[in-house]
DNA sequence: TGACTGCTTCTACATGTGTAGTAGGATGGC
DNA sequence: GCCATCCTACTACACATGTAGAAGCAGTCA
């Protein structure tokens, strides 16, 4: 499931509390951006048409619920981004994000822990060089 | 800058051998993509109107040039996806990457390699809890 | 010198995306 | 019962994107 840019937007406002009315996301919205109520109901019939979020009726309001998830949305997106811009590979993808001056070195200093931590306790010093 | 799907396959292909004739991006691209040669062409134009590439004339040919360089459009599409699906932050997006199944636990040692490299020698066990 | 070939430029058209107006139904206060 | 609100559904429209055909010009080989 691909999002454009403008369902992002919604689809970030619905995640982060849902379910929501239009009203309630558009409310969220404002101040992110400037987009009239009717446009905020477009999109969400979009979405609903592309199955990324359930419309249900509660009285005559709707209310919205995200069926994609956060999770598979990014990882979508990630994949697509690899695919296009890194040969499909995210091993580059991630050397790049390291090598490019935009990773400040307390950030790195976060990763080194967040990937000490996903790793399951770091093996220290094992040789291996597969990439990819 | 931004490209679109299309024009980073032009791009991919540029990037990998320039300068180029379109004919030439057209071999190259033929097997991954199936377009007529004058959606090709319609491409670079695009692009060179876009100031992507330069275009040059050799005789009657034109020969391209990519303006844009590989790592500014990876920056650039990298930084777009942090804004639309992570706040902006680079730090959720790599521990997205990193807790993801996708990544293999060879990947995350060869990165941890990487890291430390980048990080011009690893600074052990410093209290450092700044994200971004 | 004419046919073939390859390249260019122009034009076109469907679909996707961003953005929103309008009209009509429900609802609640007076 | 009627008016102000608020919501929905429908419609619209410009610009972006993917995709390519048509026509014309130049080189070349017979």
């Amino acid at each position: 499931m691909k999002l454009t840019e403008a369902e992002w937007q919604i689809m970030n406002a619905l995640w982060a509390n849902s379910p929501a009315t239009a009203r309630q996301i558009a409310d969220r919205l404002a101040g992110k951006v400037d987009w009239a109520y009717t446009t905020i109901k477009t999109m969400l019939t979009r979405l609903s048409d592309k199955k990324a979020v359930e419309e249900s009726k509660k009285g005559n309001m709707s209310v919205y619920e995200p069926i994609l998830t956060r999770q598979a949305a990014r990882r979508s997106a990630l994949k697509g981004l690899a695919n296009q811009a890194f040969d499909g590979a995210f091993g580059p993808l991630m050397h790049f994000l390291l090598e490019d001056q935009k990773v400040s070195d307390s950030q790195k200093q976060e990763l080194l822990k967040a990937l000490e931590q996903t790793e399951g306790g770091r093996k220290k010093e094992q040789k291996n060089d597969e990439c990819n």
